[in-house]
DNA sequence: ACCTGAACACCGTTCAAGT
DNA sequence: ACCTGAACACCGTTCAAGT
């Protein structure tokens, strides 16, 4: 790839991501082509079609979040570690893992509210491209070592799984949509209410058993 | 307004519910006057805009869950009338209202994730017009009756109001979104989630105070 | 190799001509 | 009054001409 070729490329990421996050999917191709200062026709010749460059920029988010979760997983293990070697000056260890899983579970909601490209790109679409399978496994995968840790400290149910977590950071982001941002932080009442209904205290057995791997990637095909 | 007139905005609507259910909101209006059997030119002499055709199918919707809700308020109430004047042949009175609430918002969650263009509608437009407003209100009403019913039964929190579960609806019907129908019951796993966290039982405070129906009237003038 | 803007097809919306 | 399809503006996508 020559150097120009490269440099557009980033002036285009950047720009479509700004534009998709501030007015929604619908921006045109064009205005995009603007404001990367570059002309229409180069946004097609490093993306055949508009979903597929709303697509890049979902899976580099995805694979921000699975960063995050990841940084936070490093965490509750160091300090698990801290705790059977020395057993003093940590905090509370039976909240460890509940505290880890809902500032994943935090981070994935924060990141759906701020974006509306992000908030319809979530709901529908481009589930089928392999980059955004990729991140969201590893997206599932990071999930479901936080849930473990949180299921050890007792704090979580022991049926819930990490596709189920993910599900529901799309759920829990959905949820205050018809509110615009009208009441900035309100998300976290409906956060909070599902993670409620994640603890054992209130569990009551689940209807239907957790979708696994294979039926992610039948939908990607489907699509 | 003339019988043809009557006639074809009834066929209108009927086209315009099935097209959208089936393939999205994106439909193409030529395509729905086509199976509609109309001019594209009438499409627009009933609704100004694609928006407001949705706009009007949404709040049809709309009405309708809600009379399902009052329907199984009814029934709520005459149980309850039942067992204050025998006290006997009735089931157990404790879980009536906290089993309407879960049947009220079961058949939310159902028309929705059978329906992709209410899926996307929900999400994010048509909010401003007055028709859905009215819909929504009648909607919330209903939501906070049941949930006054089922706080009485001791199943559910106290500090969960109707607004709540109406956006919690439509929490559920996008936690499984990503998946499409490759799994055809699985949103009642999330809804049973988000159940448990209405439940007394592992209530934690939450962090934001509910949204008043001011917001939802601000949200639609904003947008 | 890559960039560019004019050209094409499609879709929402308008409107002049019909009944 | 209401219906209709041709006409318009806009947007995603293509491509011939440039460097």
């Amino acid at each position: 790839m020559r150097a120009d070729a490269m440099r557009n490329r980033r002036l285009l990421l950047d720009a479509a991501a700004a534009e998709f996050a501030e007015h929604g999917m619908d921006v045109s191709v064009a205005r995009i082509a603007v404001r990367a200062g570059i002309g229409k026709g180069t946004v097609f010749r490093h993306f055949a079609t508009k979903e597929q460059l709303i697509t890049a920029i979902f899976a580099d988010q995805l694979d921000g979040l699975a960063a995050t979760g990841e940084a936070l997983l490093r965490g509750t293990e160091a300090a698990a570690g801290v705790d059977t070697g020395a057993g003093v000056g940590a905090g509370p260890a039976v909240a460890r893992g509940a505290d880890a899983l809902l500032a994943f579970m935090s981070a994935g909601v924060e990141a759906q509210v701020g974006d509306r490209a992000f908030c319809q790109a979530a709901g529908a679409i481009a589930r089928a491209d392999p980059q955004v399978r990729r991140a969201s496994q590893r997206l599932a995968a990071v999930a479901e070592a936080l849930t473990a840790e949180a299921r050890h400290d007792g704090s979580v149910r022991d049926d819930v799984t990490g596709h189920d977590i993910v599900l529901l950071i799309n759920a829990a982001s959905q949820a205050t949509a018809p509110l615009g941002d009208t009441v900035p932080g309100l998300w976290r009442r409906y956060l909070s209410m599902m993670f409620d209904g994640l603890r054992p205290a209130a569990a009551h057995p689940l209807p239907v058993p957790a979708p696994e791997e294979t039926h992610f990637t039948a939908a990607a095909r489907h699509a």
